[in-house]
Formats: structure tokens, sequence, C-alpha cells
DNA sequence: GCTATTTCTTAAACAAGATTAAGGAAATCA
DNA sequence: TGATTTCCTTAATCTTGTTTAAGAAATAGC
């Protein structure tokens, strides 16, 4: 627990009041690799804290193949936020690579920390807005650079990820086949 | 001015203290087709919000390809968030696309108003989730889907938009070259 | 209303990345 | 530890979308 409050100290710090408010809304979970915390089809009803582990966020396309949207990995949040705030059948899903640890908060609970403690509005906000950001130089990317850029850039923006990820969970996020990341690997290493 | 208020009382009505206090913070400005509200290499200093006319958000690649990030026409925000937030050198362009009339609000104003006025934290926190939630689902489009694909979606989903672009500001939007749209076009009219 | 600029289209040659198939190496699980 | 599943690589072939070039149509600006 104290992980999350720490983190939310980094923008705007806790009172006691306010910890105790969000500590007390907070579920822990244990999770298997490759169990899901959310399913096509699911409306999403958490919003999650990884306290340890991995989780991938995925959509599927008609054909049946995966594409990464996002990773989380020890003191992120995730979520399908449009399925969430709209109630809506999520089209992704969520799922662990590794074991992992969550702590999960409800949308109502969350809601009533909104509505009575400004500064969790304002963390979120500060936290969705990093996330828009994240994706915004992402789409500009996708369209701007080659595959091999693109492999380059992340290997150098998320090391830690790359590291801990295997290379299919990474093709798969970078918008290509995982044969073709071994081709760009090759290439790579022949430089 | 009405009208951004307008757009608030949407999610969360303002009373008449919050009104005054964002209207007198607002500052209109006419721009003329192909001015710019922000080039590379400038901080983005405002949050925009369109009251007439069209506005494009679009970076350059290398090799000087423009790629278009987003589109604004009335009753839009539009805005350089990561510049804006972080006071770094944005990488973006924002050019009017026809003559238009905006609203500026500047970072310090903004954050007057987040923190004396918690709605608008909560308010802005709404717009920007939308634009987060928008984005998402334009890169898993853009992953899972064919060219073909995502501007039948783009037809559907943004009527108003496509009458009024043109077709070259729609490829880029898209992530294609204006030929290959031209070709997308053709196929598309002889079913 | 006239001119300059931008926009749209076509087509041929080309490149980036997908698909298919298959074998070997690594993890994972029981 | 042995068995099973996942992961990584290679190579040939195929597809989607790019590039280059050029002419015609539409629009903006004066």
């Amino acid at each position: 627990m104290e992980q999350i409050v720490a983190q939310f100290n980094k923008y705007l710090p806790l009172n006691s009041r306010e910890k105790d408010a969000l500590t007390s809304r907070l579920v822990e979970k244990t999770i298997k690799r490759k169990q899901f915390l959310l399913q096509e089809g699911d409306v999403c009803k958490y919003f999650v804290f990884v306290s340890k582990g991995c989780f991938k966020m995925y959509g599927v396309s008609q054909s049946g193949t995966e594409h990464n949207l996002s990773f989380a990995i020890e003191n992120d949040w995730i979520a399908d936020i449009d399925s969430l705030h709209n109630e809506r059948p999520s089209k992704l899903y969520i799922e662990a690579l590794e074991h992992s640890v969550v702590y999960l908060i409800s949308k109502s609970d969350l809601w009533h920390l909104y509505s009575n403690y400004p500064k969790f509005d304002r963390n979120f906000r500060v936290t969705i807005e990093n996330k828009y950001i994240e994706l915004q130089n992402r789409l500009l990317q996708t369209f701007s650079s080659t595959a091999y850029e693109r492999y380059e850039n992340f290997l150098e923006q998320y090391p830690n990820l790359s590291n801990r990820l295997p290379n299919t969970q990474i093709a798969s996020y970078l918008g290509i086949t995982p044969e073709f990341l071994s081709k760009i690997r090759k290439e790579k290493s022949m430089k």
C-alpha cells in the first residue's frame, strides 16, 4: 500500500485523511501468469495498480492477431479507461505476463474519492495526461519512423521492459510481426 | 464565450463565480488560414478553444512529411499538452486550415483555475480522458486495420470533418500518402 | 474575374513489412 | 528431470502502401 501512497506523493502529497480514504478502498489481489484482469466483452470494473509483476493490454484484430497497446509493471496503473468510464463492453484484454500482485480500486470508489477529495481528481488527471502524452508520441512515431527506428527507440525508452519481455510481445507493441523483428535484430547486430 | 460555458455545462455546470473566473481569463483571437498557433521548437503557451474555423496539429518527419495527429473544429480544445505541461519545446505544429476565431487560456491561468475551482480540474480531466480514449482507439485501429478500413471508419466517425477537409489532410491523418488515398477512393467508388 | 497555388488522380517501378513454413532453442510446468 | 509449450530465427514469396512524375480540376486570394 505504501507503494501507491509514495507514487501519489510525487505529485501532490496526501494527508492522513486522504491516505486512509485511499487505502481503505484498495483491494489486494494475486494474479498468476496468463490470467486475465479484463477480457473482451466485459466491462472494466477497476483501475489497477501494479505492485509486483507485469501486464499487457491488447486488442485482437478480426484475423486473430494480438496488438499490444501498453504494458504495466511495478508502480504503473492500468485499465481500459473507455470501458471503465463509459461502462461499455471493452474491446481489450488485460493479461498477466508474470505472476503479479495488484491493488484494485472500483469505479464507484474512485468516483467517491474524486468527489470528496479534489486532490485525487488532480492526481489521476496527471496520471492520465502522462499516458496521453506517451500515446501521442507513439502514434506520431508509428507514422513517421520505420520499424527499425521504432525498435531502437523502444530499447532506449524502456530498457527495463525490453529486458523483461519476450520479443514476440515487443513486436506486437511495435506493430510488426515477430519474424520481422527478428530480421531487424539481425540487421542491428551486424552493424 | 457562451460557447465555452455551454460546453462545460455538459459535464459539470459552472456557477456564476466560476463562469466569471473562466471568462475573465480567456483571450479572443482571430487567426487566418495558414497561420500558426504553435511551431516546432516553441513552447506551447495556451490551451486553445476553437470558436470558429478549423485547425490541424501535426509533426514533421525527418524526410519532411507532415503527419496529422488531430484536427479541431468548433467547440474542440487543442494544444500540445506535453509541451504545455512540461514547458518543453514542442515537436508539433498547430496551423489554421480555415480563417478561425479562438479563445486562448494561458497555462498560469489554467493552473489558477485548477487550484481555486476544483470543478475545472474535473472538467479538463474529462476532456483529456476523452482525447486519450480517442487516441487509443486510433492506435489500435492503425495496427489492426488496412488503410481502406481506416478510411471508411473515418468517414463514418467524422462526417463533419470529411466534408470539410481536403483529402490530402485526411490521408496524412490516416498515415498514408494522398496518392494511395486516391487509389482507395477509386476502389470504393467502384464497389 | 483572373492568376497562382493547392488538390486530385493515374500509372509504373519500388520498398517495407506480412505470410507461410519449418527447425531449433529456451522457458515453464508437472 | 523430462515433457510441453512458447519463443526465436531463416528464407522464399506475396501484399500493402510509397515514390516519382505529370496533367487536369478545384480553390484561394487579390
